[in-house]
DNA sequence: TAGATTGTTAATCGATTAACAATC
DNA sequence: TAGATTGTTAATCGATTAACAATC
């Protein structure tokens, strides 16, 4: 999945950077779980698939600094990386598009992270809203700009028809939103400092598809 | 979403380049249906993203040329793009992981590339296996190897729980798979020659929140 | 101490973009 | 012709990695 940035942003952190600090983040919490306390940079590197020296420099950016003797405490660098990446207050996330993605997603959500959580779906077909699924209430489209703005929601998640998407994406920027989660397989037109991530699921399979007959095409040779 | 890719291989087109010419036929192919018939690079570029010359590289990669006085032929250039990414013949795709999410997908995918398609759906549930879901049959996994095997499918789409993630692609990757599209939220380890694309929902939404966040510190300062 | 790891800088690498002669 | 675009090379840019003194 690609991500659109719009122009005249000079983020600290590189896009990319971000995504491996989550990374880091999930990998660290398997580790806490095990019981592992301590954590070298090379080992971090391999689960996370790169070089121990870009670990260093990544966790370099979120102020937590190792030592040689014990490499990094797992407890302490996952709290430094939760202060770099995660919002000082719990976060709502808006879905639009209650469909069979839109519910599974919400399935995928609930429960994972407290703090950042979706807070309202909205869907246009009334047999769904008022309703409240996996723990989340179900609203018209009528009440996309109220229910944003009263929770102040920044983050949305896109799981509408490809013809809808950037009218939906139009009306919840208009309401304050700052960061989409697109599903749908269309490239969204929007305003410098609105970021995108694109999960473009058709591409994604084609590029599977595409590198796994490379493979086959190697092994053959 | 982050790409694994095993060590020593050297792919003629880059996974980012791939990813791009998924993108760019998306693209053309809403220009060929609204009846486009010729197109520039830079307008390609203004529709992708990016730098006009960059659409050229991409473009000079498939062997299709453009002239100076039409640019490039929309159908043609489909043609070309279709030549490069796609397989000779048609191609299926197992899913394994029959929940939510493997429901939704397969309602993605039904219909909308006919080369490239869900064939078999594999399940641990008794209750789903036997059926016909959006079109596919669903099977036990104890017949994964079996049906890979007879159908010569290569690439894959994992939606099952994360614990069972590498367990699945073992068994996927033993039976000749060499793509997968991977969902759940683990880093897979596979050998050299097999492609992974992560679909990591809970690693973007985190991005989405963390930059919605960035862009609206920039409108404040 | 000896050995391994750290933070940090310098070197490397690859990808992106700018530039330009050739072309229509 | 004049003007815009092409294929293609050279320059630029950023990110990754290698290296190393400082540290435990």
């Amino acid at each position: 999945m690609a991500a659109q940035r719009s122009a005249n942003q000079s983020q600290k952190a590189s896009e990319a950077a971000v995504g491996r600090l989550c990374l880091y983040r999930a990998l660290l919490g398997g580790l806490e779980r095990e019981g592992v306390e301590n954590v070298y940079s090379h080992q971090l590197a391999a689960l996370a698939g790169g070089a121990p020296s870009r670990v260093r420099r990544d966790l370099m950016a979120v102020g937590y600094d190792g030592s040689p003797a014990r490499g990094y405490v797992v407890s302490d660098l996952l709290r430094s990386i939760g202060r770099f990446l995660d919002a000082p207050a719990q976060e709502g996330v808006a879905l639009v598009g209650v469909g069979n993605l839109g519910r599974a997603l919400m399935a995928f959500f609930a429960g994972r992270r407290p703090n950042l959580s979706i807070i309202a779906a909205f869907d246009t077909d009334p047999e769904k809203t008022g309703r409240v699924i996996h723990g989340c209430r179900c609203y018209s489209m009528d009440a996309l700009a109220e229910v944003v703005e009263e929770n102040g929601i920044r983050a949305a998640i896109l799981s509408v028809p490809a013809a809808e998407a950037q009218g939906v994406a139009d009306r919840l920027i208009r309401a304050g939103v700052r960061g989409l989660l697109n599903f749908a397989p269309v490239r969204l037109r929007v305003p410098a400092g609105v970021f995108v991530e694109n999960m473009d699921m058709a591409v994604s399979l084609e590029k599977v598809a595409y590198f796994a007959r490379q493979g086959e095409a190697e092994e053959e040779s």
